[in-house]
DNA sequence: CTGTTAGCGCATTCAG
DNA sequence: CTGAATGCGCTAACAG
């Protein structure tokens, strides 16, 4: 294995000097003939170029930060996904760290990333703290949020109040008057809060009506146990802040044999393939996670180019209308 | 914001040398009295290390590359799982790329991953090709392997030809005889080969037993849509390569009310969560890609410390008798 | 225990 | 258009 190979050796073996290698790498302003020996030479060396002393040199990495939750959800791989759409073709690469749920370790992340010297970070936020703004602030490099919202930082991010009244006040035309929302912890402000409001005052629009809340988690292992508690309030339909949460209820509402939607409905949000394949399959509220990836990404690229415009951050709303939800 | 801190300011107004507060950061060997300084210094001025100054002086980046094929997996959540607790004790950090199940794009990830300095690399790779062994070669760093296997290079994998054989085995003492078996490309050699020819080895040991190849995606979309080709085969039982493939078996059969396990029976690979929320519970071999990643994490770091001794590479398997089948 | 001295590999002035 | 010279910020000998 040719250990070290540095600009210096293709430089000598092409009769050359570094600098000019150095600029046949970047700009490129060299003879065509000296462009074919130095061309030469490093294919013959396999010369790769420093990644370290060359971000020494021009304090810039070419690398974008990505802090995500978790990796077990088809919406983080939808952003991915849209994420690297948009950053790839302006030269740019993702770094992700995963937080697994957990400010602290999201804060970490965070100062990690900073601190290996990335040009922005895109952090797919589940909850933010008094310490996001600090870090924020004394970052030195652009940082944008998605997942939850914050004033004075940058944010791309469905609208989860209005997401949740879609629903409401979807279940409150189908005549349903008494429904549980089966939420995530309110420290998330965006799903466990946002969400759950909107759906609320939809729902509470209809004079006679009543929306217990019953907290659990974002698996749907934590659902499936929570559904007894559920059954208690008898609702005529649970609304899920997550379409995972659903599908803990659907398991257990056929273990139990009650079945849905004729005996109880069950919404969810979120909206991806697996709310489809489930029986039955499921009645949500898309979110185009990918748009919100493409638009996370562009806003970072604006701002590392200077730009600060503020650019429409508006992510559509799709009503999924499938078979788990029945009209009263 | 606080521009540009270096180890110079922080040495100056600690009054001391730069070197000394190198050592603070590192091995430490200074006096009682100057550390107080230094760490005052340090905190006064909010200094942060320069990451690429660093590497660039020790070679050494504390980086694991990680090449992911997808994120929407919930073995690959899994498999990260068990990397990240073997890796972060022992001071090294994970960055992942991911390469959408493309070969081109994994062997890309590879190189970026090499030429951006980590220290090694862990591929959960689709296929390996000439072109993996010659990157391996020339890389300079470890690199293992996951996902697939080939003679010369390192690889911590679950043995798919065993895990094939025990649901074939499975399904003939039951009495099955005619099976489809819905598997992927032959070029995922693991899954697509080895799996699929377990399978079939020990289903085929029955006299008059017959399996049928049908070849589908990785999603469940893909399965969903190969469903009526494989009821044309008239099986008694659909054996999926993928726990996922089995989903979107299970949706078309729900819809055409064709009932599991009463009509046809269904099986698949994976055994997580998914596969005991649908209706009916999937009866599955569990791969426990935990495991697989602290093994392969392991190896790596074993590597990374020059030693290079093989270690148990065992990942064990476990049968999920679940609902999706019937004996005949 | 500590300061001084050298570079790590590269991009970039600055003169040619 | 090109080469020589200069650090980027840090760690690691090397002498004290």
């Amino acid at each position: 294995m040719d250990k070290k190979i540095t600009i210096q050796d293709v430089a000598e073996l092409a009769g050359v000097s570094k600098s000019t290698v150095s600029r046949y790498l970047n700009h490129g302003y060299i003879s065509p003939e000296k462009t074919e020996r130095v061309r030469a030479a490093i294919s013959e060396t396999g010369f790769k170029t420093n990644f370290f002393a060359k971000r020494l040199k021009t304090k810039r990495s070419q690398l974008i930060g990505v802090v995500l939750p978790r990796m077990d959800s088809v919406s983080v791989g939808k952003l991915l996904a849209g994420l690297s759409r948009a950053l790839e073709p302006a030269g740019y690469q993702g770094i992700m760290l995963v937080s697994q749920l957990s400010v602290e370790k999201e804060l970490m992340s965070i100062r990690s990333l900073i601190q290996q010297g990335v040009d922005g970070i895109i952090v797919d936020s589940v909850a933010i703290t008094e310490e996001h703004l600090q870090i924020v602030e004394g970052a030195g490099i652009p940082i944008v949020f998605t997942g939850q919202q914050h004033p004075g930082l940058d944010c791309v991010k469905i609208d989860d109040y209005a997401a949740g009244r879609m629903m409401g006040a979807y279940l409150r035309q189908l005549g349903h008057r008494l429904a549980v929302f089966a939420g995530v912890t309110e420290t998330d402000a965006a799903v466990g809060g946002d969400r759950r409001r909107g759906f609320q005052d939809a729902f509470l629009e209809a004079e006679d009506a009543r929306v217990d809340f019953l907290q659990t988690g974002f698996g749907f292992l934590a659902a499936y146990n929570r559904a007894a508690d559920i059954l208690k309030l008898q609702p005529t339909v649970v609304a899920c802040a997550t379409d995972n949460i659903s599908l803990g209820l659907l398991r257990y509402f056929h273990e139990m044999h009650i079945k849905v939607p004729e005996e109880i409905s069950v919404t969810g949000f979120g909206g991806y393939d697996v709310g489809a394949v489930v029986y039955p399959a499921l009645t949500s509220v898309f979110f185009d996670y990918e748009l919100v990836g493409m638009k996370a990404a562009s806003r970072l690229l604006r701002r590392l180019e200077g730009a600060d415009e503020e650019l429409d951050m508006e992510i559509p709303l799709f009503f999924i209308d499938r078979e788990s939800v029945r009209a009263l």
